[in-house]
DNA sequence: GCCGTCGTTCCGTAAACCGGAACGCGCTGT
DNA sequence: ACAGCGCGTTCCGGTTTACGGAACGACGGC
C-alpha cells in the first residue's frame, strides 16, 4: 500500500547502523525521516524514532529542523507531516521536465473527446509516475487518485516505454514480475511478445493487470535522438474494462495515438 | 520571479555565517541547497557554494546526498536539478489534506460548465498555493501555468480566505501590499473595504491585479469548527477579464458558489 | 488523581562534518 | 594541437556538531 517504494528504502527497522555509502549522516537520515512519512500520515518523534532505529532526541532534532525548512507542518497535537512546500518543489520538478505545459492541451481534448481519466506518466526506475492526470466531469466511478506510482510491468503506459527502450525492458526483466490481479502477466516469455506487439502496433493496453476493473491504453510521446524516436512519456486512457478495451476500442486507441503524436510534434517544435 | 518566496529566504548573498537558529546545521543547509534550485533549474557544485557561501566541497557533498536521497537528479552535465521523489512527496502532502478529492468532482463540471480554467487554492503563510488546476480543452489562451503561488492580498482566493479569518487579514495587512499592475489595490483602507464587501456577497473578484489581462473570481470552501464556518480553501475561476467579469460575471459568480458550497458539503459529509 | 506516553531539553563524548588544497576532466580560445 | 581555465570530485586534519541517554513538563486515559 506504499506509495514510495522503488529506490533503497533502507528501512532495516532494527538498531544496525545504517550501512550507508554516502557521508552526510545527518541529512541521509533526514531524508529517511521524510521517507516514513511516505506509509504514515502524521507521525511523531518517537514513531520515528522507534521505525529507524535512532533515538528519541535526534528523531526529534530532524523533525524541528525539517519543520522549520518547510518540508515538514506540525499538526495541532506536536506530531507532524509533509509539508506543502514539497508540494512545490515537485511541481517545479515537473514543470522543468517541459513535458507537462506540452502536454496538458492534447489532454484537455482527448479527455473531451472520449470523456474518460487521460494521465501523462514517466518512468523512475522500473516504475511509472503520472506526473499529471485530467478527468472527465461527472464520471459516475472514479480512478482512485492515490495511485501516483505503478510497476511499469503490468501498467499500458510501461509497455509502450519499454517497447522503444532496450534498456527498460531489460530492468524490467530483471526485477521481476509481481502479480496484483488474476490477469497480470508474470511470464517473462509473454511479457517480451507483448512488448513485440507493442512495438508494431504503436500502442499498448492493460487488461486489469493492476487493480481489478480497471484497463488502460497508452500511446508513446517521443523525442528525436540521434535521428531515431526515443520514448520520454506516454499518455494513457484509465476506465472500466468494457470502456476502453470494448466496442469503443479502435475510438480510444486513434484518439490516444493521434493525441500523443501531437504532443510528440508539439515537444519537438518546442525545442527552439 | 522566483516562486517560493515567503519563509525566511535567508540568502544573505554574502559570505556571513547562517544565524541560523536551529540546530542540524548539515539539514538546514540541505533545506537551503533546495531553495536553490527555486529559483534556477540547474546548478552545479560552484554556484550553489557561491550562492550559499559555503565551501565547494560541502556544497558538493550536500549535492551529493539529496541526489541519492532522491530529492535531486544528476543531469548528464554533472549539474543538478530537482527530482521526481519532491513531486510525490509533494502529492501526497496534498492528498493529505483531504481536499482535492474531494473537490475535484465539481472543478471538473464547473470547468465543463464555464468552460475556463478553475483553480483549488490553499493558504501558506500570506500567500495563496494554488494545489489543483484544471484547464477546459481547447482555449485559445492559456493562464500561464507557471503561478503556483501569488501574494494573498492581490487575488480573489486570498481575498475570500482572509474575509472569513481575521488572522490572515491581520497578518497581510502586517506584510503590506505589492503592486503588480495598475489595478493592484494597495491601499489598506480600500483593502479592509473589500474584505467587508467579500463577507456580505460570498465571493471576491480581482480584476488584473496580478497579471494584465486576467481576472478572476473565487468562493470559499468552508469547514465548520466551533459551530461556525470556517473557510479552508477556495476555489476560483480565472480568466481573460471579459470573460469572468463581463456579461458573464453572474453565471460565474453563481456558479463558483454553487461549486464551493458543494465541496463544503462533501467536505464535512467526508468528517466521518 | 495517578500513571503511561509523548514531545522536548540538557549535557558529555566522540564521531562526523567543514574547509582548504589537490586531482582529473571537458571545454575554449588561440 | 596545446595550454589554460573552470568545473565537479576527492582527500585529510582540526574542531565544530550532532548523537544518545536521562530527566522534565504536559497531555490523556483509566
Amino acid at each position: 500500500m506504499t506509495v514510495l517504494s522503488l529506490p533503497p528504502l533502507d528501512l532495516d527497522g532494527g538498531v544496525g547502523p545504517h550501512d550507508d555509502d554516502s557521508p552526510l549522516r545527518s541529512v541521509s537520515t533526514a531524508v529517511a525521516v521524510l521517507d516514513c512519512f511516505a506509509e504514515e500520515a502524521e507521525l511523531g518523534a518517537t514513531r520515528v524514532a522507534a521505525r529507524l532505529g535512532i533515538a528519541k532526541s535526534t528523531a526529534c532534532r530532524m523533525l524541528a529542523a525539517l519543520a522549520t525548512g518547510g518540508l515538514l507542518e506540525r499538526t495541532g497535537s506536536g506530531r507532524y507531516r509533509l509539508g506543502l512546500r514539497l508540494f512545490e518543489y515537485g511541481q517545479l520538478a515537473v514543470d522543468r521536465l517541459m513535458l507537462r505545459d506540452v502536454a496538458l492541451p492534447a489532454m484537455g481534448e482527448l479527455r473531451e473527446l472520449l470523456r474518460e481519466t487521460i494521465q501523462l506518466g514517466v518512468v523512475v526506475g522500473t516504475d511509472v509516475l503520472y506526473v499529471e492526470r485530467t478527468e472527465a466531469a461527472s464520471m459516475n466511478v472514479r480512478f482512485r487518485s492515490e495511485h501516483r506510482r505503478n510497476p511499469a510491468h503490468s501498467s499500458s503506459t510501461g509497455r509502450v516505454l519499454a517497447a522503444g527502450d532496450p534498456a527498460l525492458a531489460a530492468a524490467i526483466l530483471e526485477r521481476g514480475f509481481v502479480r496484483y490481479t488474476p490477469f497480470t502477466v508474470v511470464d517473462p516469455q509473454r511479457y517480451r511478445q507483448i512488448l513485440a506487439t507493442t512495438r508494431e502496433q504503436g500502442y499498448a493496453t492493460s487488461r486489469e493487470e493492476f487493480e481489478p476493473g480497471w484497463s488502460s491504453v497508452a500511446a508513446p510521446i517521443t523525442m528525436m535522438r540521434g535521428g531515431r524516436p526515443h520514448p520520454v512519456a506516454a499518455l494513457s486512457v484509465v476506465a472500466p474494462t468494457s470502456r476502453v478495451l470494448g466496442p469503443r476500442k479502435p475510438a480510444v486507441v486513434q484518439g490516444i495515438r493521434r493525441a500523443a503524436a501531437r504532443v510528440s510534434a508539439d515537444l519537438e517544435r518546442a525545442r527552439s
